[in-house]
DNA sequence: TATGAATGAGCATTCATTCAT
DNA sequence: AATGAATGAATGCTCATTCAT
């Protein structure tokens, strides 16, 4: 009797309940961090009881990593996409993907301390936070990759050294603007150039190193 | 009946007293965070009544600020004895303010969302803040300028944005290895060599990119 | 248009359904007691939804209550049974019964505080509770006429008082293992040897009792 | 400075809050039970916060035991003051201490449970818990031995026996009227000849028994 | 100057119960 | 007849802060 695509008017409610939920916890994470934000806060902003949350997420640490997967899959996605378009100059490839790593760190705010390494959040052994850890791991390496498409490392020391000194201008640059109240695109678009200017003169420094060492 | 210079022993006490507290409470927070660390702790760790921190210090957070700007100023002033040391190399001048700037950061964890500008402690508008403010703005401007010294950058806007390169690396290099749980010195004797090398390669590119506009 | 012994299929599932949950609710309130048991595993076990229990019972004490009348009526057959049985010693059919009644408490742990006195579910004044405290008496009644068979008293009084006695160390035996955690039939075939001793010593001394007063 | 005996005011407030603490969750423990009674309303009874009730005991059961343990070493002391009397009768000696036992049960509903075995607080093995079992050994012990001046029991099995069902006895005497809302006195008088009687039963029983054994 | 006593606001979480379908 | 959605009230507990001395 039940038909894919047919959603009977109460699973309908749900949905909606559920995205609200999802989209306040979203805004209030990443504007306040957290562990500034209680669940019943979340709850009035999402229209309803605090305990209706527990109905769908087992607790608040669920409910962030919840909330972070999906987007972080599609980020990934976007990631793997780009370094697919063989057509684009690797440069434009990798400054694709570090756009596209800090529109979504400038989104989900909250996650930064996740996905950056500073364990707001316990990072014990369960369920979802393995999936978690393994697609931050993920993303370093397709940052990594897209990088040494440029830099041709002859060691993986020397491959690692490079990713982990563009790593660490991401996230300076990411750091130093998340608390800027300026809208995304706004904000995005100041720093995209700051971004593609400091990589650059990293690359230029990379290569002149390489050049310096045969 | 108060008189410059000569304190009374209440006054003598009472300034033990405070510098206890602001030992206490810096250690804490620096080694646990700024949130973790309860009031009660402070106080048990200064050898005090909870109710006494009070006395001196309007709330915690003032407590928090009030605690930043002395080892501040501090780094401020090692910083300047190495800039003024012009028997050194500029490089070494440069990495002997980078290893400072890095070393306060690890031992007043608490103190970098401050300094980095990530507010996880609210600035409001209140006294001392301002004072932190213009610190934080001359200990970018030691390192700006001890960064040009190599450079010679040719416009204002130039020099700022090298400059803010290197911060951002800077910032990630700490960000990355600040939840690390290591020994303080363990744990910067392995920065330092990364920073020296993630600083070699920028100014690598930095010179390059000078010389090609040239 | 209802008539008596005919069932329309709804009225059989809906039945049906009762049994479920009656048979759900009573094994788990055994193994774990009345108020570590929520509504929500109960249904779980039923295989139903926690709102149809509210279906059929007002309440959750209510549901206690419905629950145990059946079994309860089912243990006095039992008894009846045992004493119906003229061709055994009155000593065995004391110790048939007695056995009943321990492995019935054993069973419905949580029926013992409402069996044996100890409110720890309120009986305040509803429907139920009085038909429950009727059986507690017959059951009461039994164990006392059991008795008398082999002391035969010859006052009220004195009857009483021996039923008493014996009941005291029923009690006694069955809440000291009542928290006890192994397999009831295991638990059971190490309780009733002790009830019989302690019952062979009770008669002993009830009878001497009696020889001594004439 | 400081004396023995004398008091600061803020001391005797401090014993003052203390003891309304432990009167009220007394009361309130022995007459709806431990998990029936929540810190608020002991807070509301002894005329305080509920915070305040953590200043001076860890947790709920930490308050429990506390309020326990005294008046049990009390009682601990009273059975061996009653055993240490030889001018007296071994039987009434037995009846003494099983008489400060059912007054304590009756005084100290809550611990009923604890001291009989009933596991409605967790036993698992820290401080004063420790302590709580083996003080309920200790006053096992007494009863035994008092009761086996009059057995004379000649295996450690024969004795184990006995006292377990003097225990018994004991026990479903003590479950029976805990619920009973007279005052402590009035309920008291009435079950200490109930006790005796069902105790001389008991002990001819149990002599009799040992008579036909030899 | 210093402190122990005391507290209100807040936290995450659980549960029996009701509502709308 | 049955159920998923939703909730208010409650629980044990913590913490920064204030009060009285």
């Amino acid at each position: 009797m039940e038909q894919e695509g047919k959603k009977s008017r109460q699973e309908l409610r749900s949905e909606e309940t559920k995205r609200c939920i999802r989209e306040a916890a979203g805004e209030l994470f990443a504007e306040r961090g957290f562990h500034a934000v209680t669940m019943r806060e979340i709850a009035k902003a999402a229209g309803c009881s605090h305990t209706t949350i527990y109905l769908y997420y087992k607790d608040k640490e669920t409910l962030l990593e919840q909330l972070a997967l999906p987007p972080l899959r599609e980020l990934e996605q976007e990631m793997r996409g780009a370094m697919a378009r063989t057509e684009r100059a690797p440069k434009d490839v990798l400054y694709d993907i570090s756009g596209s790593f800090i529109r979504f760190c400038l989104s989900y705010k909250s996650m930064v301390p996740v996905l950056l390494g500073t364990k707001a959040v316990r990072m014990d052994a369960k369920g979802p936070q393995n999936e978690l850890n393994s697609v931050r791991l993920r993303l370093f390496g397709c940052i990594s990759e897209s990088l040494d498409c440029m830099i041709k490392s002859q060691t993986e020391e020397e491959r690692l050294q490079s990713s982990r000194i563009y790593f660490f201008m991401l996230q300076g640059l990411i750091t130093t603007y998340m608390e800027n109240e300026e809208p995304l695109e706004q904000l995005f678009a100041r720093i995209v150039p700051l971004m593609e200017e400091a990589g650059d003169i990293l690359l230029l420094g990379l290569l002149q190193k390489r050049k310096l060492q045969n």
